[in-house]
RNA sequence: GCGGAUGUGGCGAAAUUGGCAGACGCACUAGACUUAGGAUCUAGCGCCGCGAGGCGUGUGGGUUCGACCCCCUCCAUCCGCACCA
């Protein structure tokens, strides 16, 4: 009887799923444990051997959680608006409706191979009427809200209406405009649309009009990760700015508890950095410099007041409004030609050239502290958007500001002595301050408050914190995306009664953009009609709180019972790409705030934990074509002449030799193609890439387990290597993993003798085996070293085997800690044990240390830390008696060559070293 | 340019708190069993050296009785980015 793994996996799967093996109530005495994947984009490419990385991960641990005793919430479901479908909808004609459904239960079928234990009765599609109903319920939340400042939290935005009414806005900071201040008597004087306008500029989803990536070959606004280098992400289409009538959630009001609330989570700190580098808060002055010759004021904002003694010139975005009226008619000509020419650049340009450009305005300012005249320049690297728009720029301590000056040959004053030493800019905070009058021997970071005192006694400036994130965009001009519950009358945005949801999605019959550069939607008379907006929301909004969903996925009448949020909680682990650490998760944390902010659910933060999966590379293989010919060389023949290296499909290549009569088979155009060999064999080119079907690099996981069963390929991703790595994928060493579940499967029946497994008692040295093997199993899987524990599980069966143990008792211990690994063998050598139930639904054996105690150790010991002999010594033994043991070694006593002892270092349980 | 990470045998990797570097597996070599092997088993497998032994975790330095691990220098590779003052 041997492993039969295809029938054994197909039986599993099939009673799992009609028993319901995997349903997880919202009620129950257990503790709770909420394990969470990022759900995939269906793509039509179906899954490749990356994807299911993470699944594995969170399938193996939401096992195990199951068999310590907790009630494990584990979904899976679709974020399945998005342009792909929308793009394929234009060129085919398929509606992304159809289309979705058909590459959703593609990826259905491919991850049912491989045996998650997801409970699919909570599956959610973000595309769904039941679902978007609720995005954009939440949408309406945010819309009918404003962040109060006082409370530090989302708050109704009636309740503003009415303070509003009561005394104007004198404490609540318009955070669109902080010049904005009206009274009560203004307030209500002002007609509905006039007070709307002003209510827009509070509300946490808010419309306004802004400069967005503009794709006009996919006639859609992109957000900033949807463009790669000029070009948007799908398609490849150049990107330019474009001023548009734009949707914005209102993020940079959460920046301050967005960046506190990582204190509160575990996210690598890496994951911190990035984004809290995002959020980019930082503390510094503006500072206004009086233009010479002139009434205008240039306001810069430096997060280096301490060394505006070492200012040598200032640098204003060329969209700085003041240019315009500071400009003397001697530079009118230049500084016009420079802004013409940065605006013909597009961002494109700007991110591939690294040159310094830039202009000098004629102007000059006056620097407050010792009326020095400083040059005004206009450069492309200082942005309108962010900060004042204007810098004060110090060459001997800012190393843009360095480039800059030298390429402009513009003098440098130093301010910091011998710390610049003129060939670099230093940036420290610790150099003592030189040419700096009453700064003068006085430590930058300790000047920084002296300075920032001077300038608000002075009254030319103050301190002031700053972010360097934005209000997110939150539209699109695209079709297959959530419509805004929002109908515009008369310029007024107003919002749908909840009763009104969902908004429900129109057939069109063109997916192409609408006129003025609207969405699709805008193609449909009876929408435009109802004045509904015809924009939609952006692929993160229904991704930005699926978690809350699947805890009551049927709900009708609430996106989700607080009871059953208050139950399930955070989720305890998410996994998932790195690719998503400043989108989608700081999204989905501030939409979180504010459905906890409005009582919605009860924590402020979704995921407790995140864990990382290293992105799967593809490993690339190349033939080489001797130009204008069908004849192929081998990669060592292929340096010497004229060739095109063209991808090759790995599937077709064993390691690095191409299989020539399968290569001829591949595609028609090759089927005449001749090849010169290197000793025989065709070797093939290799280069990591991403993996991408367009490179013929993918690797199907279908096809793994078609070949060596789903618990081979868990197995074998697991065994890769640490989850968090990135590593190219290479099918080589999955024999290994096969030959360990055979070899398990051998402990229990063999192809010869049939059953082998007896019901005897264990030896000490066999429980000795398990007991190692349950603490190793625990901890690994408990510190998600999932390599590690597969190892672990190799060497308990070698061991075993060696110990020829055959015994239930032992074996049946083995298969519930293997359960979460490789769940079909584990069942069906459960059951062949004769045990009842579902192996899941067993006890995860407890360790017993009394099996794994040891009375002796072998000592290393080393003289002047070289190893030289191992010595068994026991391990109650005293520091004294070790000494005597040690130094009356014969192997010791040689190595010393008779030199006096000067140390013996003792380190109980580990080492000896013998220091001579 | 800025930010994040990673460098250990032919390959994937392990070493959990500073304590025997290379567990486990792949590939490879030799052998056993076999009609057969893409099955299974046994042994070997970092480098140099006949050996004793020496050397060895990207480079160079430091701390320590002891460093893959901590500190500094440099080099290489990968990933991200909004030139963020």
């Amino acid at each position: 009887m041997e492993y039969q793994f295809r029938t054994i996996e197909k039986k599993w799967q099939t009673s799992w799923k009609s028993q319901k093996a995997y349903q997880v109530p919202n009620e129950s005495n257990k503790p709770k444990c909420y394990v969470l994947d990022m759900f995939p984009y269906p793509s039509g490419a179906g899954l490749h051997v990356g994807h299911p990385l993470g699944y594995i991960a969170s399938d193996i641990y939401s096992r195990y959680k199951r068999l310590k005793g907790f009630n494990v919430l584990h979904p899976m479901g679709y974020d399945a608006f998005g342009l792909p479908a929308e793009q394929y909808a234009i060129e085919h004609g398929v509606h992304p409706a159809k289309s979705t459904h058909d590459n959703i239960d593609n990826f259905r079928s491919q991850l049912d191979n491989i045996g998650f234990c997801y409970d699919w009765d909570r599956e959610v599609r973000t595309c769904d009427a039941s679902y978007y109903k609720w995005t954009q319920w939440i949408f309406l939340q945010l819309f009918n809200s404003y962040f109060d400042r006082q409370l530090n939290k989302a708050n109704p935005i009636e309740a503003l209406v009415a303070t509003f009414e009561k005394e104007g806005n004198v404490h609540h900071v318009c955070p669109a405009d902080n010049q904005l201040n009206f009274t009560a008597a203004t307030w209500n004087s002002w007609d509905e649309k006039a007070q709307q306008d002003v209510l827009m500029q509070y509300r946490l989803a808010f419309c306004g009009f802004g400069e967005v990536n503009w794709c006009a070959a996919l006639g859609t606004v992109l957000a900033n990760d949807e463009v790669i280098n000029g070009f948007s992400e799908r398609g490849g289409h150049p990107v330019e700015k474009k001023k548009l009538r734009q949707w914005y959630l209102r993020i940079t009001e959460y920046a301050d508890r967005l960046l506190a609330g990582l204190d509160t989570i575990q996210f690598s700190d890496a994951m911190k950095e990035m984004q809290s580098n995002w959020i980019g808060k930082s503390y510094g002055a503006e500072i206004d410099f009086k233009v010479a010759d002139h009434t205008a004021t240039v306001t810069v904002y430096t997060t280096r007041p301490d060394t505006v003694f070492g200012v040598d010139f200032l640098v204003v975005a060329p969209e700085h409004e003041l240019i315009q009226s500071i400009i003397p008619a001697s530079h009118e000509k230049e500084v016009a030609a420079y802004i013409a020419y940065v605006k013909s650049r597009s961002e494109r340009e700007r991110i591939a050239e690294k040159k310094i450009t830039g202009c000098f305005t004629g102007a000059y300012v006056v620097n407050p502290f010792n009326q020095q005249h400083i040059p005004i320049w206009i450069s492309e690297y200082v942005l309108a958007g962010y900060g004042t728009g204007a810098i004060m720029a110090v060459p001997c301590g800012d190393d843009r500001d360095f480039k800059f000056a030298q390429h402009f040959n513009i003098p440098i004053t130093n301010i910091i002595g011998d710390a610049y030493d003129g060939t670099a800019a230093n940036p420290t905070k610790e150099a003592i301050l030189t040419n700096s009058e009453f700064l003068n021997g006085i430590v930058q970071k300790e000047a920084i408050a002296i300075v920032n005192e001077k300038l608000e006694a002075m009254g030319i400036g103050k301190k002031k914190v700053n972010f360097r994130m934005r209000d997110a965009a939150f539209s699109r001009q695209r079709y297959w995306g959530e419509p805004f519950p929002i109908q515009w009358k008369n310029g007024i945005a107003y919002p749908l009664a909840e009763s009104e949801l969902p908004l429900l999605l129109p057939t069109v019959e063109n997916y192409g953009p609408g006129p003025d550069g609207e969405g699709p939607l805008a193609n449909i008379e009876d929408w435009k009609a109802n004045h509904f907006e015809t924009n939609t929301m952006p692929g993160y909004a229904g991704s930005s709180w699926y978690f809350l969903r699947y805890m009551d996925p049927h709900n009708t009448t609430a996106f989700c019972d607080r009871k059953v949020s208050d139950y399930w909680g955070q989720v305890d682990l998410y996994i998932g790409g790195t690719e998503h650490a400043v989108g989608h998760l700081l999204y989905s944390r501030m939409w979180t705030k504010a459905l906890y902010d409005l009582g919605h659910i009860g924590f402020d933060e979704p995921f407790k934990k995140l864990l990382n999966q290293g992105m799967i590379q593809g490993s690339s293989r190349f033939v080489y074509r001797k130009r204008g010919t069908q004849v192929f060389v081998s990669a060592g023949l292929a340096k010497t002449m004229e060739v095109d290296q063209l991808h090759v499909d790995v599937n077709i290549v064993d390691g690095v030799e191409l299989d020539t009569a399968a290569f001829k088979k591949w595609k028609p155009d090759y089927a005449h193609a001749t090849f010169e060999l290197e000793e025989g064999k065709y070797i093939c080119g290799v280069e990591v890439e991403k993996m991408s079907k367009s490179k013929f690099n993918t690797v199907n996981p279908d096809d793994l387990v078609n070949k060596y069963g789903a618990d081979t390929f868990r197995m074998y991703e697991m065994f890769l290597g640490p989850v968090e790595q990135s590593k190219p994928w290479d099918t080589k060493g999955i024999e290994g993993v096969h030959r360990f579940l055979k070899k398990l499967w051998r402990l229990f029946y063999d192809e010869m003798k049939g059953k082998v497994w007896v019901d005897e008692k264990a030896t000490p040295a066999e429980l000795k085996v398990l007991h190692k093997t349950i603490k190793k199993i625990e901890e690994d899987t408990e510190r998600h070293s999932f390599n590690t524990a597969v190892s672990g599980f190799m060497i308990c069966v070698n061991e075993l085997f060696d110990l020829g143990c055959h015994k239930k008792e032992v074996l049946e211990q083995v298969l519930v800690l293997l359960a979460p690994y490789a769940p079909h063998i584990s069942e069906e050598l459960w059951a062949l044990l004769g045990n009842q139930g579902l192996v899941i639904d067993a006890d995860f054996p407890i360790f017993d240390a009394q099996h794994v105690t040891e009375t002796s150790k072998e000592y290393p010991v080393s003289i002047n830390g070289k190893v030289r002999a191992n010595i068994a010594i026991a391990l109650d033994a005293s520091e004294a008696e070790v000494h005597k043991i040690v130094l009356d070694n014969e192997l010791i006593q040689k190595w010393m060559e008779g030199k006096p002892v000067k140390k013996l270092i003792f380190v109980k349980g580990k080492m000896i070293n013998v220091v001579v």
